[in-house]
DNA sequence: CTGAAAGCGCTTACAG
DNA sequence: CTGAAAGCGCTTACAG
């Protein structure tokens, strides 16, 4: 079946009558003084002329690490998530390592189940966006020290992690506020019914700034499960028809701004006249949408490259013994259009 | 560093008195007729309380199987892909199979380079979307059997291999037909410069068609990298200065039409009244633009799973030494909305 | 019905 | 500067 048998370093030992062990150290790098410069241009010569890869397999069952790292995002399907996805790509393969993905789809079992698949897989580290109630079981994957854990776009304050997370809270501070220098002054929050910290921290900071103004709080949260449906859909048409007053909407994600955007264009409602909107997350559709959609973006190249670049050192340094937690917070952007 | 050192079949033997052998054999669920009833269920027992994982690296050493499939995507962060990611994953998992993703963006360089990372990394199999002039690689790759070799959305004539498409001819035939139904009598084809066997048979299929009503055919292709920049809006745009009498644009890919529909804002032209519209592809932007584009849809979970239950059944069959060509043809849907 | 043993292809401590 | 050898944790042909 198999044509070409590959080639091993045995073979290589016996072809060009040097030990295997002089061979490791040469394809390792790891010759610098140590083999002299003849036998070290031999191999690489004869290496580079049959195309010699080790295998991987045996290196990891050798040495115990993989060179995999998990992402295990919310849904990899998701534009924001698959944008992160491609920008770690590169960077990990060109450190040596490949990347897994699969989807929580934001639920606790779904993730348990990942985990289980993975844990004891032979994989050196995991990029994780926790969902709800993973706390206990992230705590302890964390406290066994078998694998470095990432956590990205949320984080826990009942115990210390690795994260790389969006500055929340600020990014609904300033939304409120350019809607409110618009001229709106009813202005509602659409979020997510959740304790995920970039969902409290959205709904947090739109609440401090309408109390700064001193205006009326309205707010609907609707839950994970319910954004992309009919049922999302409905609760938004009866929010707004109970609220007729409200003239401007901060929707504390791109779903839901989506599924928002569908309830208001049935309605005929006018944007900017009827209501000023500005979502979080930015998306073709918002810039392509009439009018285009004001938004605070998040700043995926860097969210990805923090994420990525934050997991290579972990590994680098955990195996050196020198550990310390990798914390990013980085700014979104607000990027007014014409939707208010 | 590493608090609880994992378990491992010698630890089960030793613990129980029973042979490494015995418990492979249990673990593999290939006990049945060999194995006393009692043992095995004092070995799954123990199994079960303590946790064990046999360690994949190991395993894959010794089998030359790593349970791991390469999926070579033109483009991970694209919505089509990713969301056969996203389909793919699940039915993969449930079959014990890993995924690993990558991105060509359609280059031959990067995709070369991309499989000389995996090639001789244990992986089981590739589903990959080549890029033009990746046939001789994609040849010798098959030709060697080490791998099961799942090609994606185009194909190539000059050898015969696994693959899962579209019926592109068609699709752009029923589009073209329903643009002339609409009434449009001066039809244009924005396209990609390209000989992959998607773009060429969106392209066919539109020339045929307009042959068949007698109509003048109006065609830009652009070069692949040109799609989503402001260079290829402005192909488009003198496209159309050039070309006044064009009352209708079929876009060969989501992505064109975004450029496109770019431009048309730009200029202030109306849809459906001065251009109609119809773009292969569906994405959330089409459905909630004004008016909403109409479109040819892939039908992407059922892609999906016949690519991933494809390759799967390929990986069985091949150890089986039974190899039969994969080769399936899905038909696209046409969805009509407003645009013409 | 069960087990001893070889070997997959590496890495690395040790010896010289 | 170089090599012989142990061992990572499995699977599987072979023996009984």
């Amino acid at each position: 079946m198999k044509k070409n048998k590959k080639i091993s370093m045995k073979d290589i030992s016996k072809e060009l009558g040097i030990s295997i062990t002089t061979i490791s150290f040469i394809v390792n790098k790891k010759a610098e003084n140590k083999i002299s410069k003849e036998v070290i241009k031999k191999v690489e010569d004869y290496i580079e002329k049959v195309g010699y890869k080790p295998n991987s397999s045996a290196q990891s069952l050798r040495t115990g690490r993989s060179k995999t790292i998990v992402f295990m995002a919310e849904d990899i399907s998701d534009p924001f998530f698959s944008a992160i996805a491609k920008e770690m790509e590169t960077i990990a393969f060109n450190n040596g390592y490949k990347i897994i993905y699969c989807s929580t789809e934001n639920k606790k079992e779904r993730a348990v189940e990942l985990l289980n698949l993975f844990k004891d897989r032979q994989v050196d580290a995991f990029i994780i966006t926790p969902p709800e109630g993973f706390e206990n079981e992230l705590r302890k994957l964390i406290y066994d020290e078998q694998h470095v854990i990432m956590v990205f776009d949320r984080y826990f304050d009942d115990f210390k992690h690795n994260y790389v997370v969006l500055e929340n809270y600020k990014g609904t501070q300033e939304a409120t506020a350019s809607l409110y220098n618009s001229g709106k002054r009813n202005i509602a929050f659409i979020g997510i019914e959740s304790n995920l910290s970039p969902l409290k921290q959205r709904f947090e900071g739109y609440k401090d700034k309408i109390g700064d103004y001193g205006l009326k709080e309205y707010s609907l949260l609707i839950q994970f499960e319910h954004i992309k449906t009919q049922q999302g859909q409905n609760y938004i048409k009866s929010f707004l028809e109970t609220h007729p007053e409200i003239d401007g909407i901060l929707f504390a994600t791109n779903n839901l701004a989506i599924s928002g955007l569908r309830v208001i264009k049935n309605k005929g409602l006018k944007i900017p006249e009827d209501l000023g909107i500005i979502s979080f997350d930015d998306r073709d559709v918002f810039e392509l949408f009439t009018p285009p959609i004001s938004v605070i973006a998040q700043p995926v190249p860097d969210l990805a490259e923090e994420l990525i670049k934050g997991t290579l050192k972990l590994l680098k340094t955990k195996s050196a013994n020198e550990y310390r937690f990798y914390q990013k917070s980085l700014n979104g952007k607000l990027i007014i259009r014409k939707s208010f």
